[in-house]
DNA sequence: AATGAATGAGCTTTCATTCAT
DNA sequence: TATGAATGAAAGCTCATTCAT
């Protein structure tokens, strides 16, 4: 049996990860089994176990992975100033993340979770962060709009946040899991839609 | 004589249905077993199998009574014939039912096999299908306002379709795996700004 | 694939506990896998499972056995009244179950769990009452024997008991892993020893 | 210059051995993995397998140790002449050792063995050799009383040294695995009520 | 129609041992 | 000599499904 002694162990660590990222996304998590991450890895089924504890963890080294991105994404966007473009910007960032091949596999992995009972609670706790945070990240943004007086205030925050998360959230299913490709025609008109909502002097 | 065994088996068949529905809802798909199921219809292990020929096949039972029920929800709203009010309302009976716990249900179930398409060939068709008779659904009613002369004609189709569509899905995953409570006035205000964006004499 | 339906639940589950109990005994628990257990008693894998919930289960229900057993041993000799008799008929009672094939197999089995760490609690508990109950045992015939005057009351009660429970626990050794054969002389001239310590009119 | 790494290829191998040997003692041999043995003895997994073929191994190496132990206690026995004082001294010599706590980690993994005997050829083999010569030592020390004209000739030598051999069993039993603390009365006791059987002129 | 004992492929994980470095 | 990544057989156990009753 060739072993690939050459490659480093971080290396075959990545290995690991890539292959599990590819089959969680692509099968399921529960669906896919150590074997198939093990013959995609090309690694004995032991040998996964040098590097994690457990397919779970495998699982949470994917998913902090995820965070690192997204945090970096949200820290790009923050340095803009301008309220309006703020949320445009935002907006638009994290949709146009949507459009790449990885973050689809990447929301598939997380809707598994979302939508199943907390299975583990380590993973719960994070995905409930991310929550939050998705959360407040919006608000900041908009609150920051009204305090500008660019956005209107005769609206509940509660509602537009709402609505903010729907389209977000509802891209990520559309792209991700329904096959829908996420054009940046559509992300263009997704914005300025919610902007023309918020814009202060709209005669309705 | 024979029709007291046929009401009492659709009956039982009935029973096992709910039952796999709950579960599968709360507990996931695959996380839930035949022996769950059993015990929750109260009916012995081999029972099932009269009545159904694999796990699946439940679950098969269990989508094809919502596809029904969604129907309903369709040939309902048709018969208003106003543009815009054929909109808001569509839109706010499809957001609506997403308040009624029985919505969630079985929104959690769709989101698990939405995520995971394509395991089984004949639930793939049904969503598939699903997914497209909800995408004319609305092209129907877009198409019937620019004609009217109610919404403006210089945006293209497809790009509010998929508005509509993230917004609907969107209110979909929120309010049943992400718990947010989804309020007539999370409604209202999704109605406003998609028919806000859409209306004919909006200066931009 | 024969199914063996003849037989009845309780005498199935008779089946597996004979087949773990001798392949304890012969290779030990823990070299003992789940697969030799069903191949000796002629069952699939899954259905060790009904009966029992796993293989520590398995010895569990043993353990009740040989306690069970145990005990009718005691109410037996508790009969008998006259002190020096009772400690002679009490050690060459428990002296000749050695000299049974399946107290050797029991032995066997319980010296792997004695000599080994706690590992698991509700064992401990039973074996640690089983060595309780023994040392309570022989007190109380000891005790009755000086009070009727037979014995001599200026030994230390401790030491004889530890002595008797040396002789019994080594007859165990000797006979159950060992392989020395204990004939009714070697049990008789155990008991005249001890006896012959015990007896009031002795001049050491 | 090799005599330095000789010595350090032996203190290397003295590491693991006791390591070893403490591990198996308090673990036992079975559930101690060579990943134990490693932590403790300061050595990469590997580098066991330098000095030493196999798990195994180790524990041969642990046994022959203990062998040549017991030799040097029979040796230092033998240069007693009288009788009577020999068994006294040989009894007690062999007991009072069990009152090390190294002898009870030997004790402890002995009977792990002792209980398992047909597992390892090589093992069963210095087992045996151990029990015979164990016997032989006793026989040679009675036969001796008994010419000697100390002990009585009217009883079974293959009695006595079973009995002998189950106090000294027994007593390993109790203290090693019981966790019975063996006191210098306790063998006090073991030993007077022995010789007190042997002894010739006794009025039974 | 209904039962539940029985099946066996499958699961994740462990571990003594090997071997390229 | 020494390392530790890699191996793969084997462990205990689960579970959808079958089938004699």
């Amino acid at each position: 049996m060739p072993k690939i002694s050459v490659l480093k162990k971080s290396k075959r660590k990545e290995l690991i990860i890539e292959a599990a990222f590819d089959l969680f996304a692509s099968k399921g998590y529960s669906a896919t089994g150590i074997r198939d991450i093990m013959r995609a890895a090309n690694i004995s089924k032991g040998g996964i176990y040098v590097y994690f504890d457990s397919k779970l963890d495998i699982l949470l080294a994917i998913v902090e992975r995820m965070d690192a991105k997204r945090h970096t994404i949200k820290d790009e966007i923050d340095i803009t100033d301008e309220s309006e473009e703020k949320l445009s910007s935002y907006l638009s960032s994290r949709l146009k993340v949507f459009q790449t091949l990885e973050s689809q596999k990447w929301n598939r992995i997380l809707f598994e979770f979302w939508s199943l009972p907390k299975e583990n609670e380590e993973l719960s706790i994070i995905l409930e962060k991310r929550k939050t945070s998705f959360h407040s990240d919006i608000k900041g943004i908009i609150q920051h709009g009204i305090r500008m007086g660019v956005f209107r205030s005769d609206i509940q925050m509660d509602l537009i946040i709402y609505q903010v998360m729907c389209t977000i959230n509802g891209a990520a299913l559309l792209s991700s899991s329904f096959g829908n490709v996420l054009t940046n025609e559509h992300i263009s008109a997704a914005v300025e839609m919610h902007i023309h909502f918020l814009r202060k002097n709209n005669n309705v």
